[in-house]
DNA sequence: CTGAAAGCGCTAACAT
DNA sequence: ATGTTAGCGCTTTCAG
């Protein structure tokens, strides 16, 4: 018997309410989603009888007929990275917000997975907001040929998009490592398959050329805390005084270790994380990091999906499809002066 | 044109491959869904036509007719909570490793809204997996007669559960801080619909008793790191020694608090937190908490789930339909031995 | 082992 | 404003 037939009657159709109201099928499926189309009466009519008779509308009918499934997916390639809780809280809540469910999808940062789950996806969900993705830019626009896409931190020509402009926010944190006092700095690049940790070390060595300090990329490193301790130690070897790292994770899984090794943060090294995650306030010392509202990533992603459902197939200027949201720096405790290295080998007592 | 007449033909249906084939649509479906009822030469031929064309199966189509959706839901009430994180984690991996599709859904602690969002889902997936619900024993009892139901931390007969043994656990945690030395704790409880909370109150009150220390219940607080502040007074007014928390996210809120207001944790006052959520191990001082896998909580739940699917409606007993999952305590710096009371207003020298 | 036919529950032209 | 009539894409009896 299964679960259709608890303890009233099995399930009720919308055919069910027309033979309760006494009216066509098609009367009662007006009633309930295009308002305006009916009397008042009969409006009254049917959604007394639907709710009296406990009626329930089928989604995949629905979308099976309509085209449309008021749903929509984010992709990720890793649920367990904290950086996408923000994320998914601003879809999920966007998308709610404007009555569409939502589905989640973690490719676990496999390139193969992430295809074939826009591929699936394309056919079960009206439209698909995808971050981080690792898959080639060709891919990525057959994909929105096929379903209405939106990407997050990922620039492609034509696809619809949503950036962070943390490259800026790195030369913002340059500047002030430098201005710190720093002149050798080292990038902890994120994977190899990144966009973003591209982008955020040409505008790290740009920024760092202009300004006359080196700066070295050290990596790849898995997006982790686990792999911040390889990080600090590479850190260390290359002889730095100051970190950016590609996420806080990363900054965050660098802590303890410096902390482990005797290099005292800021003291003899400064942090700088990215993104400004759960947690990046409370660790020690708290992380300077670059700040972006990462929910609100996802609530404007939504949105830009959600409107360009709305245009799909008329040609209307749809709206902006392309975001650059700003970032700033917040300072907070893992940055400080540069020690003074000279000092230290030839007479630790200058200082009075 | 939308979507579906991208650089390719429209969407590619079964009967398109039923065509290419020379088959009825029947056998393509056959050929697709179970394996043994065509012959091998056959499905050879039909999965080579799919894959030629391009053939994705339609999901809303498939549901309709056969009843399943091969997607379950997550049913939460604040995706902001990153407890709720490992639980996403472990219920979405389990779904994908069993072909399950993950549906999210955050019912901002709305009683209202959890009901309805119950309501829709049980058309909508093949089942639910309810975390913290605040809902009564009844509406959780009728709603899983409509729609398979696993519950995590709630426990009512006949409804198939999860549930983390942290009234257990809560005691552990009092008998560490009572062999530290504390005689006066507080409970910070959670929300009053929250049947974990008060399921852990009154262990510790039970336990309290036995040991012949002191235990307060202050609160309600919202189990959020902003109600940490308000948690952290309401336990200096109490006059207490210890504090144990109803979650991480109160826990490590009221360590900025009492920070600010001179209260040393632990030497002053000893802070037990609940669940090991990201950020415990590395707050300052870092937490210590009641450990239990929240991820795999969320994978047993999702098991159970997709257990009882199979044996829907078929008598067979079904797998364990409650689990009872253990939690252990981890000490981490925030406990400490009690403040010798007696000593300081008297006479703070007394120990050599 | 394969084909024919009947719907799943609903929406969307067409009619009226 | 309401009723009629086709299907959406697929699975599933029921026949062969």
């Amino acid at each position: 018997m299964g679960h259709r037939a608890g303890g009233s009657r099995a399930t009720v159709t919308i055919s069910d309410v027309a033979r309760a109201v006494g009216v066509a099928t098609s009367t009662v499926s007006r009633a309930l989603t295009q308002p305006g189309r009916v009397s008042d009466a009969m409006r009254e009519r049917v959604l007394a009888a639907a709710n009296e008779l406990g009626y329930q509308p089928n989604p995949h009918a629905r979308s099976l007929t309509s085209g449309r499934t008021q749903s929509i997916a984010l992709v990720i390639p890793d649920v367990t990275n904290p950086y996408f809780f923000d994320l998914i809280r601003g879809t999920q809540a966007q998308a709610k917000a404007r009555g569409y469910r939502h589905v989640l999808v973690d490719t676990e940062e496999s390139t193969e997975m992430e295809a074939a789950t826009l591929a699936e996806l394309s056919s079960s969900v009206d439209g698909v907001v995808l971050a981080a993705s690792r898959l080639p830019d060709a891919a990525l626009l057959e994909a929105s040929e096929r379903v209405p896409l939106v990407v997050v931190n990922r620039e492609i020509p034509t696809v619809p998009s949503v950036v962070i402009d943390t490259p800026r926010g790195m030369v913002q944190a340059l500047d002030h490592l430098v201005s710190l006092g720093h002149s050798s700095v080292a990038y902890l690049a994120g994977p190899p398959t990144s966009w973003s940790s591209r982008k955020r070390w040409r505008a790290i060595q740009q920024s760092a050329r202009r300004l006359g300090v080196t700066a070295h990329s050290i990596g790849p490193f898995s997006p982790t805390r686990a792999a911040g301790a390889a990080a600090a130690d590479a850190a260390i070897r290359h002889d730095v005084t100051a970190c950016l790292f590609f996420n806080d994770l990363l900054a965050i899984g660098s802590l303890q270790r410096f902390a482990e090794r005797g290099v005292r943060v800021p003291q003899d090294m400064s942090v700088v994380g990215c993104d400004d995650i759960f947690g990046a306030d409370f660790c020690h010392p708290p992380l300077t990091t670059l700040t972006a509202s990462i929910e609100h990533v996802g609530r404007v992603a939504t949105d830009m999906l959600l409107a360009s459902l709305q245009t799909a197939g008329i040609e209307v200027p749809a709206p902006r499809q392309r975001e650059k949201l700003p970032t700033h720096l917040t300072v907070r405790r893992s940055t400080g002066p540069a020690p003074d290295r000279a000092a230290r080998p030839i007479d630790a007592s200058r200082q009075p």
